[in-house]
DNA sequence: TGCGCTACGTA
DNA sequence: CGTACGTAGCGCAG
């Protein structure tokens, strides 16, 4: 170590790790820099200094040994590798395997490192470099970490957890190197840097290792270590999804968008007036004064026609239609401003491209139980705009849904062998509906009852039918809820740690109202809640039990779906490629003469996928897939 | 300016 | 008093 790093020409980069021993799906640890790349694996370590190229060195490394890329997280150094180019088949992401082992949703390599090293979290440091939280006494932890942390060399504060200085990749600081910087001693940090990341990477496959599997299953590698490789995959989706975006078919954009929200505006006082013409076939059925765009006037708008509601939702007021013609034109004004103010001009402006592709930027896993989320509308655009989402020339798109996932995997995850019996129907419901000795619509009710803690109305009686019929299946969810009501944290399938304890979602999320913030400990958690409160976190984590090794289980597919895709690439041409993901749903853009074979690609990799996920339980997991040149053809 | 509320889009 | 998420406009507090 004293004598550095070896130091490889970007052209000599190959052979010298394969002379090393770096093969095929060996971790091999990145970090890019400025000045080049820092690499580490368990033969040792190179500084590589690449100029502007490292994308293209990197991509020649993964085209000739196809190692496991090891990075603290996709979102830092590897972004711009990705940008590059690089498309590499195997990762692991420290943050996303953090994520899976502890919960939360932290980026960052300190609290990655704390976590491996079974150190107490530390505080959160937002893009600026600086902790927040606790104002002073941070800014004084730094100071005195420079003090005290010694060499600058030196990762490691005296206290073990990470220099924040190092944490946050910009070992540029001019206290070290001075404003023209050294850059051979940056990419000596790099390397340094990247050896750390491959000892995280060490602990953490200890500890998924270590899980115990909630099922036995066959082969050498549990579960939670095909997860972690899976969610490290995930999130390495996500930064293509950002690059490459969804083809948008720009005039029908144009076109839908006018419908609804009428011509582009010139400027503000034509804004104004294109506004006014939309309101007008509505305010013409109320008294005068009433504000559109505002819940409370138009409320008492409706009363003064003879319309008496609660509220002014959608849901409430179609019922309603057929009473005053002032109804119907309100809910299709909503449906028209909600095109004009969300999915109007200004979104397509702002997220669609010069070369009509819709980006937005993704999160492999987010929220309670580690599903994608993605902005820019791309997770929740109204059906009638989904026909602007369209194949570009001589592509297809190729749309895979998985039938019923959450039934499916509550069979799984419970090991019901009555529920998983159900699950060799396409239609689960109608075995399920039979069992019962009920309609199927009473059937699905009551399934869907069981998996979000509904209590109310027809769901009661179906619920203790389900109870008698599929007891192993309900004893899951209601362990699963009875541990969110006592504030004990719970595991999907795959291990993702969900915390009860200090989630906060919105109202009817478990951190409402009295409980402030995350501050109150597990102890004092259940005592100080109220009735309804503890019953929305015994919901929460009924759900999130089901909803998040749904995830994990689509992930799972997804990016075995993607390794497919490439594996198939073709010689000339685009190749294809993911374009969408959706919660149980992928979009897929392939070359159109790809598509049928495209077809039986996403039923293989699901029947590969689930034959190790849901290894032994006898479920069955079913896709429908349809190809479609325009998303909107594909049926719902 | 920031936040809670209402509302609505997706799964 | 069925879950999760993202986005926008309004009203209010600061």
């Amino acid at each position: 170590m004293t004598s550095g790093p070896t130091v490889l020409a970007g052209g000599g980069v190959v052979a010298a790790l394969r002379a090393a021993g770096v093969g095929r799906n060996e971790p091999l640890a990145v970090v890019a820099v400025g000045a080049g790349l820092g690499l580490a694996s368990g033969r040792g370590g190179w500084a590589v200094p690449t100029g502007p190229d490292a994308a293209g060195v990197v991509t020649r490394i993964e085209a000739e040994l196809a190692p496991r890329w090891v990075w603290w997280s996709v979102h830092g150094s590897p972004a711009a590798l990705v940008a590059g180019g690089l498309r590499p088949a195997a990762c692991w992401d420290l943050a996303a395997v953090h994520r899976l082992l502890h919960g939360g949703r932290r980026d960052d390599p300190a609290p990655v490192w704390a976590g491996a090293r079974g150190l107490p979290p530390p505080a959160p440091v937002p893009t600026g470099g600086r902790p927040v939280g606790r104002g002073q006494l941070d800014l004084l932890a730094v100071a005195e970490e420079a003090e005290t942390g010694g060499d600058l060399d030196e990762p490691v504060r005296p206290d073990g957890q990470l220099r924040t200085d190092w944490a946050d990749e910009r070992w540029t600081d001019p206290r070290w190197d001075g404003p023209a910087g050294d850059a051979a001693r940056t990419l000596r940090r790099a390397v340094r840097w990247a050896e750390l990341a491959l000892t995280v990477r060490d602990a953490q496959e200890q500890r998924l290792g270590a899980h115990i599997d909630p099922r036995p299953r066959p082969g050498p590698t549990g579960l939670a270590v095909l997860t972690a490789r899976a969610e490290s995959a995930a999130e390495l989706l996500a930064r293509e999804l950002e690059c490459d975006g969804l083809p948008i078919d720009r005039p029908t954009a144009e076109r839908m968008i006018a419908a609804s929200a009428g011509p582009r505006p010139r400027d503000d006082a034509d804004d104004g007036s294109i506004r006014r013409a939309r309101d007008a076939p509505v305010l013409a059925h109320l008294p005068g004064g009433v504000d559109l765009r505002n819940p409370a006037s138009v409320r008492s708008g409706l009363r003064a026609v003879g319309i008496d509601v609660p509220d002014t939702r959608s849901g409430r007021l179609e019922r309603l239609r057929g009473t005053h013609p002032a109804v119907g034109a309100l809910l299709d004004w909503r449906k028209a401003e909600r095109i004009a103010t969300t999915y109007g001009y200004r979104w397509l402006d702002t997220f669609v491209g010069p070369d009509d592709r819709l980006r937005g930027s993704w999160q492999g896993s987010d929220g309670a139980g580690g599903r994608m989320t993605a902005q820019a509308g791309l997770h929740n655009l109204p059906a009638e705009l989904r026909v602007a989402v369209a194949a570009e020339p001589g592509c297809l798109l190729v749309r895979a849904d998985l039938g019923q996932i959450e039934p499916r995997v509550l069979a799984a995850v419970s090991g019901d062998p009555a529920l998983a019996r159900a699950t060799a129907a396409d239609d689960l419901y109608a075995p399920v509906a039979a069992r019962l000795a009920v309609e199927r619509p009473v059937a699905k009710i009551a399934v869907l009852a069981a998996m979000y803690g509904q209590t109310s109305g027809a769901a009661g009686q179906a619920l203790r039918q389900m109870r008698a019929a599929y007891p192993r299946a309900l004893a899951y969810l209601d362990a699963a809820d009875e541990n969110g009501r006592a504030g004990r944290d719970v595991s999907t399938f795959g291990g993702r740690l969900i915390r009860t304890s200090s989630v906060i979602t919105g109202s009817a999320g478990p951190g409402n109202s009295t409980s402030s913030g995350n501050s109150a400990g597990s102890g004092d958690w259940a005592a100080g809640a109220d009735g309804a409160t503890v019953a929305a976190r015994g919901r929460f984590a009924r759900n999130a039990v089901v909803q998040g090794s749904a995830a994990e289980l689509f992930k799972a597919w997804a990016v075995t779906v993607r390794h497919a895709l490439a594996a198939d690439r073709p010689a000339a041409g685009p190749p294809g490629g993911i374009v969408l993901c959706l919660h149980d749903e992928l979009l897929l853009q392939v070359p159109a003469e790809r598509a049928e074979a495209t077809r039986q690609l996403l039923h293989d990799t699901l029947t590969a996928t689930a034959g190790y996920w849901a290894a032994g339980s006898g479920v069955r997991f079913v896709a429908d897939v349809t190809i479609v040149r325009r998303w909107s053809e594909a049926k719902a």
